[in-house]
DNA sequence: TCTTTATGCTTTAACGTTATTGAAAGGACG
DNA sequence: CGTCCTTTCAATAACGTTAAAGCATAAAGA
């Protein structure tokens, strides 16, 4: 049987309250007494009962992670667990533990959420996904709890960590302009999707302040579940001849781009957009860094619980820097 | 501020334990009264602390998982989400929520771990990879915590979920044996990883069983930190000409091999083992079940937790079978 | 000398739940 | 009519911790 705070404080010839203050260090103790607290500490393998600590101080040191459906591709996405493990790294250095909801249904991952908010499990919830209208999200905000999401803004007033998209079009194109290529090509996936939509405005913002003409027939987005496939194809589309360089928004529109252009012996330099170094023989990439993405979703939240305890209302939105790896 | 089960007990008029025991609808309670409780409960928006439950239930309904380190390649796998969705899908299922522990190093890791065991913040453990001499096991056997291994076994007498190898590595040159191939190559990765001799055995076994000759020069294993690259030039050493398939037992080592074939336009048929289809085409491979890996983890850890409560001191170890999937 | 201030510790009362014990009420049975 | 169950509930005492307030003692200032 594990020894509690009562035996520590009688063996140590002090109060309870007293092994508090040491294990705290926070309060004003003499030296001797932290000594002797220590000591029976030690002896007797003292090891602080959690669940005691949060029921009376009501804070857990415990953060909630929501991870999106099972069938969410983000599963599959190497940026999951280089998030996770940015997260991760600064949560134990700030002595937080990490409680994950996941689960086959939205129903059940909203139960396991309801079970850390009601149940007192969590201090704060990072959403790693974003999608409009999440009940989930919804249900955070009815209950007035610190939470931040690892994305897009779904909702006002919600706080945020995300990539800066604009500004990684813009660097992307820029890349290609310092290169002196004048003719750039912007393909992306669904335009629908707010990462494609910033992600051109960077592009254009980099062809004005170069000066550069904006040429309709150079721009497409390709859509479909199969984005790779879809992408391919679109490239028969652009007129490739009148390109010297192509900035894609996306992984997989990459691919298909990479494919063809291999299958066709075409040689157009190519960026894209990626968390991990891509295997195809591209010019450059934008590093997204999730590790990064990681680590201030954390930090943010860390803020935003600390901001609830002393009631204040606020709201984070932070953009990561990407770094542009060229080959 | 959240209602608590004295106000819920006021508010039905009857006393706190007679709330909580509606709650866990195990004793005999009449139909008014918990009519009565529940409406109450509805009412107030009842939602039991968590912590305070643990506190004096010593029991928590959280698990923990315990990941590798994030040096692992393990994290880049998407076996890893899979296993994740599994385990949570049937630890949803059974109430019970997961708590994670990772970090930079080993010492960061331990000390998550400490602070589940130490802290009563979880009933049992799984870990993610394993290792021999693990300190990290080795604090859980040593603190008598229920836990499991969802791979290899390190010690004696620890209980562990796993892929059945030796089936796999069977079935796989069986499927080659039964489409009437006689000269079956075997290519591994590093000799000293059980996977790999598990693998190899069954390979063996297949051809014994079939009356084929084991031919030793058939029969190779590269090593190196970059598995996919020493596969490639161990190709070179194996005799192609005097073989009709192959039996790889990895993705990277298939990659490697099927990068050399195509190179070569060699038309060898390889079979591997992967838990996701494989981009390659291959003959087949032997999908080792990632998902159910993960499910069967946790309903044995739940029999762990339960057997520990009534201390009992089982070892379970389950091999899940595989499926072999043909193009 | 008397008050103030700082230091160091203890006492007390929570935090919100559940397990345990036991008691009241009602029925069955000899 | 008393005894013995059953059913249904309540009272009480934990579980292990911390926050808040209070009480000494010693040092410093008036």
């Amino acid at each position: 049987m594990r020894a509690t705070i009562k035996e520590v404080a009688k063996l140590a010839g002090v109060s309870p309250s007293t092994v508090t203050r040491v294990v705290q260090d926070k309060s004003t103790i003499s030296k001797e007494t932290k000594r002797k607290v220590r000591a029976a500490m030690k002896e007797l393998d003292y090891h602080p009962n959690l669940n005691a600590r949060s029921l009376v101080s009501q804070s857990t040191q415990v953060i909630g992670l929501v991870l999106p459906d099972d069938s969410d591709v983000f599963y599959q996405n190497p940026f999951f667990p280089t998030v996770l493990r940015g997260i991760s790294q600064v949560a134990s250095d700030c002595d937080y533990a990490i409680q994950i909801s996941t689960g086959k249904d939205e129903k059940r991952r909203l139960n396991a959420v309801k079970q850390m908010i009601y149940g007192k499990r969590v201090d704060g919830l990072i959403f790693l996904y974003s999608k409009p209208d999440d009940p989930l999200v919804q249900f955070a905000i009815d209950n007035d709890f610190p939470f931040l999401i690892l994305g897009k803004a779904t909702s006002p007033f919600v706080s945020l960590v995300d990539n800066d998209n604009i500004q990684g079009g813009f660097d992307a194109t820029t890349y290609f302009i310092d290169k002196g290529y004048q003719n750039i090509g912007f393909l992306a996936g669904n335009k629908e999707l707010i990462v494609s939509q910033d992600r051109f405005q960077g592009y254009k913002k980099a062809l004005k302040e170069a000066n550069l003409p904006y040429k309709e027939e150079l721009v497409k987005f390709s859509f479909g579940f199969l984005l790779e496939e879809s992408s391919y194809k679109t490239m028969e589309k652009l007129p490739l001849d009148q390109m010297d360089a192509l900035v894609t928004s996306d992984t997989l529109v990459a691919q298909g781009v990479m494919q063809y252009l291999y299958e066709k012996q075409l040689n157009i330099p190519v960026i894209s957009f990626d968390s991990i170094k891509p295997r195809l023989p591209m010019a450059a990439y934008i590093d997204i860094n999730a590790l990064e993405l990681g680590k201030e979703s954390f930090r943010t939240l860390h803020q935003l619980i600390s901001d609830h305890k002393e009631k204040k209302n606020v709201c984070y939105r932070q953009l990561i820097a990407h770094t542009i790896i060229t080959r």
